[in-house]
DNA sequence: TGCAAATTTGAATATCTGTTCATATATTAA
DNA sequence: TTAATATATGAACAGATATTCAAATTTGCA
């Protein structure tokens, strides 16, 4: 526990408390699960992807209604619904030419709700 | 409910179902709301940040055991713990020189756990 | 007081992101 | 088949973001 283990992480900074780091690291997620966490929290930090996930937890919409909502272009609606499928976040389904597109499951919800909550205190 | 309504938002995209628009129009967020979200959200897209709330999670540390834990600068983990604590998703207590930092309350916690149900199901 | 440690801050830069525009695909109807 | 509608896609550009580096604060101690 001397001073002298830091020749080990020359590079690292300075470390004040030892163990919880150690701690810490012992705790900690798999690499691959933050950055996918990260890619979830990502997908959800835009207002306009926002809009388009609460929307969505009411009924299913189509892309072109959802521009209209949103006031954007439908090129926009569907590149951020590309996302947002890809992250599993939304799915669709396919009536004819359209596309209905609606929450994959409840967890979108549930996070926007405590989205709130944190806001709103 | 005429097409000749089309007048009124000559920009405006096409709009298949304008009864479900105006129903989702009517339950919308507040425009304010939907960026403090996006802004949470934001805040929490990122792998290191992510790294930091979840090291938090587990008990209180200061800037360079978290520098430590990522392995990168502690002048970069106080840039981003600025943002956290802007946000309210972090907060400090002052112990000497030493700023000792944890989460601001449970709403984090509950996130990064549906966070991680919707990624491993 | 003066010095060192812990942290913060601001500016600069390289990277990432969202939108736009043009084009492509898929489906239906004529 | 051809035309029209709904949506997807790719490239490009403007704006946002994370890290780095240097300098400034803040606190404790000699």
């Amino acid at each position: 526990m001397s001073g002298q283990e830091e020749k080990e992480d020359r590079c690292a900074v300075r470390c004040i408390h030892r163990d919880q780091v150690a701690r810490a690291r012992s705790k900690a997620l798999a690499s691959s699960e933050y950055e996918k966490l990260a890619a979830l929290f990502k997908a959800m930090g835009d207002g306009n992807r926002l809009r388009i996930l609460w929307a969505l937890g009411q009924e299913e919409m189509c892309v072109c209604d959802l521009a209209a909502l949103l006031g954007s272009s439908e090129s926009a609606v569907s590149h951020q619904l590309r996302l947002l499928r890809q992250l599993a976040l939304v799915k669709n389904r396919r009536e004819g030419q359209v596309l209905y597109y609606r929450l994959n499951d409840g967890h979108v919800h549930s996070l926007i709700q405590i989205g709130l909550e944190h806001l709103r205190e």
